[in-house]
DNA sequence: GCCAACGTTGGC
DNA sequence: GCCAACGTTGGC
């Protein structure tokens, strides 16, 4: 089992939003390195849901893998905003995978938080910028999921 | 709103 | 294949 986190602005989709459906499809993440990491993911891998673009940005829910990755339909869609003609419906450019509501945190975790933590500090998240989804290690998530408790 | 980071595009 | 221009992400 492995562990990821994923990056929304909450007013776009929110951890309230994903309470609400319980499940959704992934989709809309037109970059490469982060479609890679989304057909790593396998069901039951951990999800932290961090709201990015807020005040302050924070890890605020834990969600899980439902579903392995499948082809984003919005890649072919003509009206929606992720449209890529470029895409070939018979080798798809664009995958989403399926997650699962768990829990909200008890408090979220705030970056300024996050970054003062020692044992973080080799988090994807402090060192590499505009990643959507990127992997989480065990103790990191051991970390971050206590720090909220 | 600003701007740094950084991925993508396209001319050459 | 290089790299300048450009667009987007996302913290502040």
């Amino acid at each position: 089992m492995r562990y990821w986190l994923f990056k929304s602005e909450p007013e776009t989709y929110s951890i309230d939003d994903l309470a609400k459906d319980r499940t959704t499809f992934w989709d809309g993440v037109r970059n490469y390195q982060a479609r890679n990491l989304l057909r790593e993911d396998k069901p039951g891998d951990g999800v932290l849901f961090y709201h990015s673009n807020a005040a302050p940005p924070a890890v605020v829910g834990v969600a899980q893998v439902a579903k392995a990755a499948e082809p984003d339909p919005t890649q072919f869609d003509k009206r929606s905003c992720y449209f890529d003609p470029d895409s070939p419906t018979s080798n798809p450019r664009w995958w989403g995978v399926t997650i699962r509501f768990e829990r909200r945190l008890s408090r979220a975790v705030g970056l300024p938080e996050l970054k003062d933590i020692p044992a973080l500090q080799e988090m994807v998240l402090l060192n590499r910028s505009r990643l959507s989804v990127q992997p989480v290690t065990a103790t990191q998530w051991r970390i971050i999921i206590g720090a909220a408790a």
